[in-house]
DNA sequence: GCCAACGTTGGC
DNA sequence: GCCAACGTTGGC
């Protein structure tokens, strides 16, 4: 059991999409960054705590909290040249990209990154690191824990 | 829109 | 394998 966090531009998902998709399940496509996609081909299971991050967006932060649902599986839109994501080196027999499935399990108030930045129990969180771009990046059992009671 | 930081590409 | 050039991310 881990947690990450996951960023994704509210314009493209956003945690109110993902929680109008709560019967069924928001598939996480378009990651190209081979670090994140070994997070999630490698390290991602079942169940694992997900906080919702809104990035490139007037107020970025975490906007909720979801969990990881399927196995990783070949992203579609690799393959799909009409996609944005398409990737003329991938193939059927080789994928090159990875999708997994989330689950919404709760929109919460907008934890503002400026906010975050003033909690010393999150200044080591990746996500806040200068220069820091991964799309998905692992948290500790403690930072989830301190923002999880900070969303209460 | 700016720009720092990072990742990828490709020539050598 | 090096590294310059380019493209992207993402906060501000």
């Amino acid at each position: 059991m881990q947690y990450w966090l996951m960023k994704s531009e509210p314009d493209e998902v956003s945690m109110d999409d993902v929680m109008a998709s709560q019967a069924q399940t928001t598939p996480w496509f378009g990651v190209r960054n081979y670090q994140a996609r070994n997070f999630m081909r490698d390290q991602m299971q079942v169940g694992d705590g997900v906080l919702f991050y809104h990035s490139s967006c007037p107020e970025p932060g975490i906007a909720g909290v979801a969990e990881i649902v399927s196995a990783p599986y070949p992203d579609a839109t690799q393959f799909d040249e009409d996609s944005k994501y398409y990737d003329a080196k991938a193939t059927q027999e080789q994928p090159r990209w990875i999708s997994i499935d989330v689950k919404g399990t709760q929109k919460t108030r907008l934890l503002s990154l400026a906010e975050m930045r003033t909690i010393p129990a999150l200044e080591d969180m990746i996500v806040l690191q200068k220069g820091s771009r991964l799309s998905i990046t692992p948290v500790t059992p403690a930072q989830w824990k301190a923002i999880v009671k900070l969303l209460k």
